[in-house]
DNA sequence: GGATATACTGATACTATGTCTCAGTTACGA
DNA sequence: TCGTAACTGAGACATAGTATCAGTATATCC
């Protein structure tokens, strides 16, 4: 009864139509289960969560997820890969190194300030990758100072 | 008779020294190879050169170094970790796509950027991981525009 | 509503990049 | 020069992913 407008997994997986992709029960699971993540997680917490659907299938699917535009990777300040539903795009995340909480930095204009330091090496911007971390607000009101 | 001052690879050696390590054979091998790379390198170039020490050697001397400053890690745009001899502190890198080259960003003031930013969803700044990809002066030149 | 071509799947082997363990070796200060 | 603690190399293990391949399911054509 709660078939109003369109839920996270049918866009996913209209997205994954969209671009020829078949719609088949594992990837229903595997939208399922990442329209419903409240975080970036990894291919691994994918896997618990879905142990009926083979290894190799939950990270082709998030292969073509990530290719498609809907999945982003994150780079967490202690090296490990995870992902998470993203806004299409280029943007950045802003980490909680506490919690995990992440957020989106669609605004930011460092695309300005690479591109004149890139000038002043003689280098021709092409890309970059900038992960921020910190503290989110409710980590910093929970933790009592030192 | 080029004894004049301090190799590179001596310094590396006497950081360790510092830091509480023993100076031994294979140590000084590694450090002989990383002062002679031109380029940022994997552990793996690291061990293709060295094959008479043992791998976790190498991955333990690596890190050491990195723990140490003298060594720091660099994401290539295609997600592998590579590492180069760094100036100690925070910097970044400006990789070159084509050639690999890369340069330190050492004046890049995206720290207040950043702070701004944070400071603009809640959060508190700890960090932050930022590579620059680009194209380098000696590649823009030798390539011929379509 | 079939038949069919082909995309997809899961099992499993393989690769890359590390880390851990442990018995034997080496460096170095007393 | 001796003792001990740090270090080493071999190899097992861990993690994150890719490749292969035989069997299955899907979309489409009729």
């Amino acid at each position: 009864m709660r078939k109003r407008g369109y839920s996270l997994a049918e866009q996913l997986l209209d997205t994954l139509e969209e671009r020829g992709y078949r719609s088949t029960s594992p990837r229903r699971a595997v939208a399922n289960v990442i329209a419903g993540q409240e975080r970036h997680f990894t291919a691994e917490e994918l896997r618990e969560k879905l142990p009926e659907v083979g290894r190799a299938t939950i990270y082709r699917s998030i292969k073509i997820l990530v290719d498609a535009g809907v999945l982003c990777r994150v780079l967490l300040e202690d090296g490990t890969l995870h992902y998470q539903l993203s806004h299409r795009g280029h943007h950045h995340h802003l980490l909680c190194v506490e919690c995990g909480a992440s957020e989106d930095l669609l605004g930011c204009d460092i695309e300005d300030l690479l591109q004149s330091v890139s000038a002043a090496h003689g280098f021709q911007l092409s890309g970059h990758w900038l992960e921020v971390y910190g503290r989110c607000q409710s980590c910093l009101q929970t933790q009592v100072p030192a």
